[in-house]
Formats: C-alpha cells, sequence, structure tokens
DNA sequence: CTGTTAGCGCCTTCAG
DNA sequence: CTGAAGGCGCTAACAG
C-alpha cells in the first residue's frame, strides 16, 4: 500500500505538499505538482479515502434503505439513485429494510458516517422518523413519507388515487375493490383515502368486503386476496390496485383463474412501472411523468447536504402531481 | 459526536478499555466491562468504523458491479447479494458499469479499500481483468467471467443454449434466429458457440441474417432486430433470445406488431428471470435452479476473503447446470 | 508556495 | 486484567 508519505518521499517534498497536489492543486508551484503528480503516477499511488474521511467527516456516501426489487419501483429507483449519486461523486450502500431490522440498518448507517440518507420504506409512525433524526444526518424519504413534516418527495396519492378510481367510476363501475398494503405506509393510506373520497363523491356504495389488506405484493398474498374477491356472493367488476406489483401479481393470479383481463374483471395499480407499458401486461397506472422519484430525492438530499448550516429544517416536502395512464387493464363495465 | 475517549472517561477508565470491551470482551473484568457498557449507553456512543478501518484495513463492504437493472436477471441479483452479504454483516456499495466507466469505478473502489468485489459486467478481455487483479482485492465474477481462468460463478452457458436450441428444433423449427448481445461478453460469445453447435449437429442451415447482434436490451435495439427479422424473405419461426430481457423485449415489440407469440413466432431466452413465469408471459427461458447466482457469488467471495493468506489463486472457478424451463413461447413448428 | 506540528477515532503493542 | 505510548493515512492550521 503506497502512502502519500511515500510519493513525498520519492518526490522530495513534504507529505502535506503531496495532499495539497491532491486538494488545492493551484496551491502548489507548477513544478512541484507535475513532480509530485508523477512519482504519483509511477509509484501507483492512490489516495486513502477512508483516511480521508475521518478528517473530512464525510465519506462521499449516501445509505439507501430501500424496498424489496422484486416491486419494480424499487427496482427503477436504486438505478436512478444510483446513476444520480454518481453524477455528484456520491457511492450509494444499499439496505433492504424488512423484516423490523431497521434499528441494525441505522446502527450500520450511523457507524459508517454516511454523508446522507434516502429511505423509502418508512412508515407513519413517528418513532421511525425519530430514529432517523436521531443521527443528526441528512435525509430525504421518497415514494413514502412519515406522519410528521419531514423531507420527503412524494406522489400526491391521494389524488392520484381519486383520479385513478374516477376513470373507473367514468367506465360505469360501481362494483370496485381495493387490494391494498398496511396501512402504515403513507401510500397505502392515502391512496386509500384518495379511493374512499372518490367512492363516496360517486355516491358508490362499497361493501367491507371490498377492501383486502395484504403484508406483501407477492403472488401467494396477493392470489390469496384476489381469490377472496372473486369468490364472493357479488364478485367486484373492477379492482384497484395499490400498487403497480400489486397489480401485475393479480393479473397473473387472474389469468392463472382463467379470467380475463379486462373482459371479466378490469385491473388498474400505481407507480406506472416501465413494466405495465409491456405489450402483454399494458397496465392502466397512474404515477409521476418526469424524472423517477428517486432522482429528484437524490437531487434535494444532496442539496441539503451542501447547506453547510447544519439546520437539518424538516422542510424539503415535495409533492409531485400524478399523471394517469389509460391503457388495455381497464375497460367500460357495459360493453361486453 | 462522542467518542471512546469520552466513554472512557465518563467511565473512569482508559481509552483502550473501551476498545476491549467492544473487540475482545473477555479480556476485561466484568464489572468494568459492565461499567463500560452503561456509559457507552447513556452517552449514546457508536464506534466510528471509519476509524476502525483505518487500522484494521477491513471495511466490511462490497463493491458490487452491476449490469443495468432494467434487466431484471440484475435486479434480482442485487436483492439476493445484498441479503446474503448482509447475513454475514458486509454492507453493499452498488456501481453499474457502462460506457467504458470501468476505469472511474475501479479508482472509487480501491481508494475506498472494499474487502472485495463482485462483478457481473466484466468482458473477456483480458486487460479488464488485470485491472481488477492490479487492485490485489478478492473479487468474484458471476454471470459472466473472463477470457482467462479466473474467480467466477456462471452458468454452464454452451451447453446451455444447445438444450434451449435443441428444445426449438425438437419442435421442428429450422428457420431459427438468434439475437445476440456483444460478444466479447462470455454469455453471448458461448450462448451463441452452443447455439452454433446444436445446429450444426442437426444439420440445419442458417442463414447470416439470421444472427443479429444488438447493443443493449432496450425496447429500441430488440425493436430493430426483431424488424429486421421479420422483414427477411423467409423470416424466422423461431428466435433464441440471448437472455430473458432481450426475449420479453421481443415480445413486447412482437405483440405491437401484431403478431402472435408462439402462434407466429417462437421465442425463449436465458437467465429464468422471475417474470418469466407471469402468465401473460410464460417465457420458455433456461437458467439455473438453486439459490440466485449472485448469492453463490457472495459465498464464494466470502470465503476467499476470509483465506488470510492472500493467495489469491484465481482458482474459485464454479460453472452451474442450468435448467430448462419450457413455457408458452414456444411451440411446435407444424401445428398451426 | 512549502514545511512543521497536531490530531481525526480507533486499535495494538508492551509494560505493569 | 489494565494503562501508557505509538501510529494507521490523511488534512488542517500555522509559520515561514
Amino acid at each position: 500500500m503506497v502512502s502519500s508519505k511515500d510519493v513525498a518521499k520519492g518526490a522530495g517534498v513534504s507529505q502535506p505538499t503531496v495532499s495539497r497536489v491532491l486538494n488545492k492543486p493551484d496551491s502548489v508551484k507548477p513544478e512541484t505538482r507535475e513532480k509530485v503528480l508523477r512519482t504519483m503516477q509511477t509509484l501507483g499511488y492512490k489516495p486513502n479515502l477512508i483516511a480521508r474521511s475521518l478528517i473530512t467527516n464525510n465519506t462521499k456516501t449516501i445509505a439507501l434503505i430501500s424496498g424489496p426489487v422484486c416491486n419494480e419501483f424499487f427496482a427503477e429507483s436504486i438505478d436512478s439513485i444510483v446513476r444520480k449519486a454518481d453524477e455528484y461523486g456520491y457511492k450509494i450502500i444499499v439496505y433492504f429494510d424488512e423484516e423490523e431490522n431497521l434499528d441494525d440498518i441505522l446502527k450500520s448507517v450511523s457507524g459508517f458516517n454516511v454523508d446522507g440518507i434516502l429511505m423509502s420504506s418508512i412508515t407513519l409512525e413517528e418513532s421511525q422518523l425519530e430514529k432517523i433524526k436521531a443521527l443528526n444526518t441528512p435525509y430525504m424519504f421518497f415514494a413514502r413519507r412519515s406522519k410528521l413534516k419531514s423531507n420527503s418527495v412524494t406522489l400526491d396519492d391521494k389524488r392520484a388515487s381519486v383520479m385513478l378510481t374516477n376513470h373507473l367510476i367514468d367506465l360505469g363501475h360501481e362494483k370496485i375493490a381495493m387490494i391494498t398494503g398496511e396501512s402504515d405506509r403513507s401510500t397505502f393510506l392515502e391512496r386509500r383515502q384518495g379511493f374512499d373520497k372518490a367512492i363516496n363523491a360517486a355516491g358508490v356504495d362499497i361493501p367491507d368486503s371490498y377492501y383486502i389488506k395484504i403484508k406483501d405484493s407477492s403472488r401467494k398474498e396477493v392470489g390469496e386476496a384476489v381469490k377472496k374477491l372473486i369468490q364472493l356472493y357479488e364478485p367486484p367488476t373492477a379492482v384497484l390496485c395499490a400498487s403497480d406489483a400489486i397489480a401485475i401479481s393479480a393479473i397473473d393470479v387472474l389469468l392463472s383463474m382463467n379470467l380475463r383481463v379486462p373482459e371479466d374483471i378490469s385491473i388498474c395499480g400505481f407507480d406506472n412501472v416501465g413494466l405495465s407499458s409491456h405489450r402483454a401486461i399494458q397496465l392502466t397506472s397512474i404515477g409521476y411523468d418526469g424524472g423517477h422519484i428517486g432522482e429528484i430525492a437524490v437531487q434535494h438530499l444532496i442539496k441539503q447536504m451542501n447547506r453547510k448550516e447544519r439546520a437539518l429544517e424538516d422542510q424539503d416536502y415535495k409533492i409531485l402531481s400524478p399523471k394517469l395512464f389509460i391503457r388495455k387493464t381497464t375497460k367500460e363495465i357495459n360493453s361486453y
């Protein structure tokens, strides 16, 4: 391991001069700079970022605490986040938050002195937000947010849900079911609220059996939910799925049951994931039409990190307007 | 930032004792240990992993240099890698290798002193392998490998391709095309070789126009490839796609052209990605049937890192047996 | 413009 | 079993 000291010796200068060549090149006489650079080259010197971090107290590293990648939304977010962060010279450490291990993750994150935290798996619980804030590290939630005001980039989920539900109502549906996730996630809560709002505004009556809550968007969970709905005395004619991941699994299950989408039942989802525009799927979905949410979150986070004053005001609260993509999984109720 | 020195002062012991409580608890008298642990608690002490790394020279961090996540295979590999690494207490830093920026990535990787490297985007070129080896860091390639013997976990791509091609031949196809990627990747090269081998063995003749090489598995690239094939005077009756990502895009394009899969044309791919078993896709594919390749690579890498002797022998060369999953996108040639 | 000195937070001898 | 001293590789003052 060749160190800056070795370079210094080789170039016949002091070690701090080597350091300066790297950090403030202008403050070094061109000739010595060249000499130092040359010996760096010949010795194959690579600055030790760890040692630098110990002093500067920044690691050029961002922790991403993500939902599972089997949900394409999160896959897309990892992709856009890594790329965008790279543009700014930041590395991404990935964690998957599941099974209540947030504490472990935060322990790792804080010991490692990441410069910022990006998190999609935040719940509404105040205690989670407090744990994050306790780290005293710039953070930004994306896709989901906490109950209390905090830094986040989210879709206007309630409005999105109203729009999507209205789309179904406009198609003549009245027997509309909803498959959603735990209501401790802002997405699921607000998508449910928007659904109720639109349903009430339309004066439609929805039985309790039309609301199904699932633990994750696995085929198994979604399968059970779909079966419950189909086996009802009056099955729904349309299902609002609280994410595209759920919707795509639902389509899988329905097709396996020899039901047709949308002829037998309309399906739609949220997030406008890449796959939803695949010709074999053509899922009606609602999402943000612009850079990926994760990418936007990176930009906000970095802006926040650059504000030297560690105000950490928790006021960077951005809500994106949804756009509806009507495709082929939703259809008028009377036309068959 | 509360340091071990602060804890020491608070507990009335020396700083190294605090350190020992963390690293060799048995070497500290239970009473003092308790006292130290208690003051750690009250002061909210978190050990600084950066400082520790500077001495121990390990970061408990693995760099993952991955292909793009829009290819579900890589999405699945990130998922399995992060989870498996976490089991062993390792963090994953994600890089996406594209556009010739491997040098930049390696610069970052080496400066950061990661403990190991996991890479799927390796090309056959010797120079790439040399660059990796020059870092003198344990590494493991997965999915793809270098030309020279090196540490890797791969599918037996050639054999897989023979099996898949034979499946098409068994169905009566003779006009079989192949859409593949750059032949500087071992996967694409060997899948091509296996294809040729099976074709020759069957005594079938394939025109050059049936071989199409694309730059990536984007809809655009695949779209152009598919159109070229369809517009031929004698279009193929089956297409072997060198990855499921390509196959799924191909299906998308074909359906958009109002062609039916498999009635008009059979399609199959490699990797047996999750989506291929979706009822709306049902892609015939060949892949490894067992833990994900990425996960296996993690285990090998960690084993290698634990071998204290930095032999770095480049002999951990594992080849997995493929398994064929026949689904609904391939069909006998004569049955329509 | 450059060298000297000090120290980031921790672990590792080595005494005792 | 514990403390004192030294240093990992680097940056941050301060002189000169």
